[in-house]
DNA sequence: CGCGCGTGTTTTGCATGCAAAAATGCAACG
DNA sequence: CGTTGCATTTTTGCATGCAAAACACGCGCG
């Protein structure tokens, strides 16, 4: 709370956390992989203390399994653990709704609809990694709308953990092409500072997105038999 | 996530963690306060490892602000941030209430009446202790029965925030008669399985629990001017 | 009298060392 | 051939040491 002006450079725990949630959530280092101090410590060129506290960030986080006396592991969520997930995502993206909605200002609409047809430009040309670039922007900048930070951190941080498995979806036209209609949608109820109906979309939106997930995790695309090591 | 089973006695680190969280949660380590390592290892009687691992800790989960080479201090909420964090948790407590509507068991709902009937005793006799425990375990049998732990814990850590904040309230006769109320309400609305009706009744129930928060924030009665050292 | 500056002290941040717990390998035994 | 027990090795967990940054304080200067 209270953010501090100054830029402050961060430590070397900040910076370790930092790469290691990128490789989390990429899938770099893949779900169950067990994370080995003196390994890590080594490639990350750091002494093992800030990385043991890097690591046990990312437990809070969420990122991490942390198993007392015997290190920590690469979350590998359970389908239980993607619903639950899944469903407060919902909620959390309905209350962002509802909040940007009453207070978004024209300028913020007016660079929403800018994202907005860059993505459409992106879907016209099944640029993917455009297209996840810019959506994720147009969920940023909704939540930045909702002028609420806590909410904003809260989704951040637990839309990290089902990141990794949203890398992998939208190969499915008909699902990509009625996830770009929802944006539409989502374009147009804030327009009309709709709050409802925001939150329905974005409800759907989020549901769908589940489906697609929980779909590609029963075909067995997402955790391939074996988690490999890091 | 995908607990273990096992008991596993935690370590040092998150025994340490514990402590400061009780701490900061019941106002013994007052807001603003500086957190000096070497002072508190010496009152823990533990190196200043394990400490700095559970500060870090308290850090993600906002209990304690995190300023590079000086130190941790106590939070400090400001006006906005009890607001946003207020809008979040009946965001949270409306999503649980939806949930627990439709998944609560007959078993459950007994015990929920149960501990309603022992809160509306502590009430009667206006043994505010046991009032607020009682409330706060009212309020975990909803979490509990919406069957989500991310949701129950997300819900859990952003209350420890403000939990402080509200150990004080509710000495005014008129706004307590008004909460016992809504827990009338809420009972009735699980009982219903009105998943509408709860949230509305949950986020009413923040929305004044806010009120009076800010009422004392702006009396001064919270942050009794200058915040003294731990 | 106020303000900047330099020096000594404190405090944080990180690396390293050491002990305890867990994993591993191997051999004896059923 | 699998299993169990023990010794060795590895790995984690915590304490301590050292360097750098922040702080405190007093002195000189304007």
């Amino acid at each position: 709370m209270a953010e501090v002006i100054e830029i402050a450079r961060l430590g070397l725990t900040d910076q370790v956390a930092a790469r290691l949630r990128t490789q989390l959530i990429e899938g770099r280092i893949a779900p169950g992989a067990k994370l080995n101090e003196r390994v890590l410590a080594e490639q990350l060129r750091v002494s093992r203390t800030p990385l043991r506290e890097a690591i046990k960030l990312l437990a809070v986080e969420g990122l991490v399994d942390l198993l007392p006396n015997r290190g920590a592991v690469a979350v590998q969520l359970s389908e239980a653990d993607i619903v639950h997930s899944f469903e407060v995502l919902a909620g959390l993206e309905a209350l962002s709704g509802q909040f940007a909605a009453q207070r978004i200002t024209e300028a913020e609409l007016a660079e929403l609809r800018a994202l907005h047809y860059e993505m459409l430009a992106a879907y016209a040309r099944r640029d993917l990694s455009n297209y996840y670039r810019l959506n994720a922007l147009v969920h940023a900048a909704i939540n930045a709308a909702a002028r609420n930070p806590v909410l904003a951190t809260t989704y951040t941080r637990i839309n990290a953990r089902v990141q990794s498995l949203r890398f992998r979806t939208n190969q499915n036209e008909a699902k990509w092409k009625r996830a770009v209609a929802q944006h539409e949608q989502m374009v147009e109820a804030l327009a009309a500072r709709d709050a409802d109906a925001l939150g329905r979309v974005l409800v759907q939106h989020l549901h769908d997105k589940l489906d697609t997930v929980l779909a590609l995790l029963r075909a067995g695309e997402i955790y391939p038999a074996a988690a490999r090591k890091a």
